[in-house]
DNA sequence: GCCAACGTTGGC
DNA sequence: GCCAACGTTGGC
């Protein structure tokens, strides 16, 4: 099973709207990269890294899992949304989503800072690419941020 | 709130 | 197909 990171503003949705929703979709992901690996790679019960970005304290704050095959993004076909895209066609989506469940919260935080300097991350993808926000990593990288967030 | 980095768009 | 201009992301 692919493990992920997923990029989320807590002021827009923090992994406590998730606790409350139980089940999200992960709607208006409007980059061409992520969406590949949306549309390409991700699959049913994927694990995901919960990310806050652009807020005071950003980090892993938890984790969640992929329940839903990729389909195509509503929000694109929809006029009054922000996420509307009048280039996308419906019988050529251009915009994917997945639902994402929520599995739980982190005990602590694993801050970015902290991230940035261990060793074991490294290679990790968000440092080489900060503006992507859904991104694979590792299941070594995977092991050492849970083991960080349960502790 | 600022600004650097970077992804996307569009003119040529 | 290149690249400048533009818009957005995200850390600080």
């Amino acid at each position: 099973m692919a493990k992920w990171l997923l990029k989320s503003e807590p002021s827009d949705y923090s992994i406590d709207d998730l606790a409350q929703d139980e089940i999200t979709v992960w709607n208006g992901i409007r980059n061409f990269q992520a969406r590949n690996f949306i549309k390409e790679k991700m699959r049913v019960d994927d694990s995901i890294l919960f990310y806050h970005s652009s807020c005071k304290l950003t980090g892993v704050v938890g984790i969640a899992k992929v329940v839903s095959e990729a389909y195509a993004d509503p929000a694109q076909f929809d006029e009054k949304s922000q996420y509307y895209d009048k280039k996308s066609q419906q019988e050529n989506p251009k915009w994917f989503v997945i639902d994402v469940k929520f599995e739980r919260k982190a005990t602590a935080i694993f801050l970015l800072k902290e991230m940035k300097t261990s060793p074991e991350l490294e290679d990790l993808l968000l440092f080489k690419q900060s503006r992507l926000s859904v991104l694979p990593v590792t299941d070594k990288q995977w092991h050492f941020i849970v083991s960080k967030i349960n502790s």
